[in-house]
DNA sequence: AATATTACCTTGACAGTCATAGTAATATGA
DNA sequence: TCATATTACTATGACTGTCAAGGTAATATT
């Protein structure tokens, strides 16, 4: 795990993939974790600190929202749901990811 | 200037950016600074205070070292040379970014 | 019965970036 | 000539995202 990614070069990403799996539909702290590792095929882990940083983040800027699961067993579930700006500030991310993409390119 | 690239964006890449000038030839601190935002079309600006960190960093790294220049007038100059061992840092780091920018794209 | 996993969270340290500030010389333009 | 811009270096302190370390508590597995 985390072989070749030094935080330093994901860092600012973390929101948009965030963002990014929202989009798909409801998920909670716990799933969102274990999903970038199985999106990234084991290759990348984003810590759970840093995600639940990202969470209040994105939380207190309105682009995501919050709500309890209502598991009457179990371990209690904070489920997020992205917002419409959270949708906007999505896509415009990813404009952003692809002209730095291109920078970096030209500048390495 | 600086239109969309956020420096979070950046963060990580500034040592192989002054790596990668510093492989076509010496270079001093302020040369290196316009030449990045040149080389990206004034799309970026690395601040001189980040770049003069990153020269501080690598050097204490021994992936460069440095001597002043010999101008008899004109502000003094203190040039830069990549070592054997910064070339390879070199190229590992854009070995790494390929593999980032990978991981990057399947996760946004 | 013991351990692993799920699921949440806090705190404090670390490191790269940058705003701000400063020094000092030369070049340019009115 | 005088003022301003540019070249060229540097230091300091604040900010912010990441993460190591630690914690709680329930369920599932061995």
């Amino acid at each position: 795990m985390n072989g070749k990614i030094s935080s330093d070069l994901l860092r600012g990403h973390t929101d948009t993939i965030v963002l990014g799996i929202l989009q798909y539909g409801d998920s909670y702290g716990y799933e969102i974790y274990k999903k970038i590792i199985e999106k990234s095929d084991g290759l990348y882990e984003l810590k759970e600190a840093t995600l639940y940083s990202s969470y209040r983040r994105l939380e207190q800027e309105g682009n995501i929202n919050s709500y309890w699961g209502d598991e009457t067993q179990g371990g209690r579930r904070k489920y997020y749901t992205i917002t419409s700006s959270g949708e906007q500030v999505y896509h415009q991310n990813k404009l952003d990811w692809e002209f730095t993409k291109k920078i970096i390119d030209r500048l390495l």
